[in-house]
DNA sequence: ATGGTAGAGTGTCTA
């Protein structure tokens, strides 16, 4: 089974590019983040055509996540107890969507993005990666790939020059705690073993020509649980998607491959 | 510190 994950910059506007990408690469899970869709406002007649499902929550025109699937969706949760995600001051946003797909449980993540150290948001997204650890504690035991957009690059490695992001959200430290947190319970980087070499990014920023210069960050992770770490075969970040400029998002696709 | 580009949808907001 392949699945995939994507910060899409807008179903909508990049339609063909998701079905291209579906088709391109085999795709049988994509998790999608930046949907910019409300639900009535899905494009769906071509992945459905294609034959894919379709799970999204999406409420305003920024944030939104989606799962697409040709292996099923089954039991669709958004966002789940105890964590914020619907309704509050500073999150009234959709944010995660999980269902079972294939037997893997996977959800959508789209981490919030902190804005600045010292706006609110910082705040919101520290407590949000705190509750999304302690509800994904339990789903340690299962086939569980927690998969998106964390807007945290959690190494040096990650950032194409981290005097650029001085005093910037993303590479604080309490950002990488939060995030090597996951990994001291027992998550697993499943892409990293398998994009060996300095070619780690999955985000060029629009501006100033970032991707034909290669000024990325890597933001976008797929961690799996113990026992579907165990079952990865293989990974890739698909950079072309996002060099094919126009019409690219600013994030690139990752896939992973797993046995059976 | 600011600004650059892109997408939502007409006012700016978000990233």
């Amino acid at each position: 089974m392949r699945i995939a994950t994507w910060n899409v910059n807008s179903i909508r506007s990049r339609i063909d590019r998701v079905e291209a990408f579906l088709q391109r690469h085999d795709i049988d899970v994509l998790a999608l983040q930046e949907t910019k869709a409300r639900e009535d406002q899905l494009p769906l007649m071509g992945l459905q055509s294609l034959g894919y499902d379709v799970a999204a929550a999406g409420i305003n025109q920024w944030n939104g996540v989606a799962l697409i699937s040709r292996v099923g969706i089954e039991d669709i949760q958004v966002g789940f107890d105890g964590m914020p995600g619907w309704g509050e001051p500073l999150a009234a946003e959709a944010r995660a969507i999980g269902a079972t797909c294939g037997g893997v449980r996977i959800w959508s993540l789209y981490v919030p993005n902190g804005r600045k150290i010292d706006d609110p948001h910082y705040h919101y997204k520290l407590d949000w990666l705190s509750r999304l650890r302690d509800a994904a504690r339990p789903w340690l035991g299962e086939d569980t790939a927690l998969v998106g957009d964390w807007n945290i690059a959690p190494q040096d490695e990650d950032v194409f020059d981290m005097a650029a992001y001085a005093n910037d959200t993303h590479v604080t430290p309490p950002e990488r705690e939060a995030f090597a947190a996951f990994l001291d319970e027992g998550y697993v980087d499943v892409v990293r073993p398998h994009t060996p070499g300095p070619d780690v990014f999955t985000y060029w920023d629009y501006y100033r020509q970032r991707a034909i210069r290669n000024r990325g960050m890597r933001i976008d992770f797929i961690l799996g649980s113990p026992s579907l770490a165990e079952r990865v075969k293989g990974a890739f970040i698909d950079r072309d998607e996002r060099m094919n400029e126009p019409g690219a998002s600013d994030h690139a696709p990752v896939v992973v491959d797993l046995a059976g």
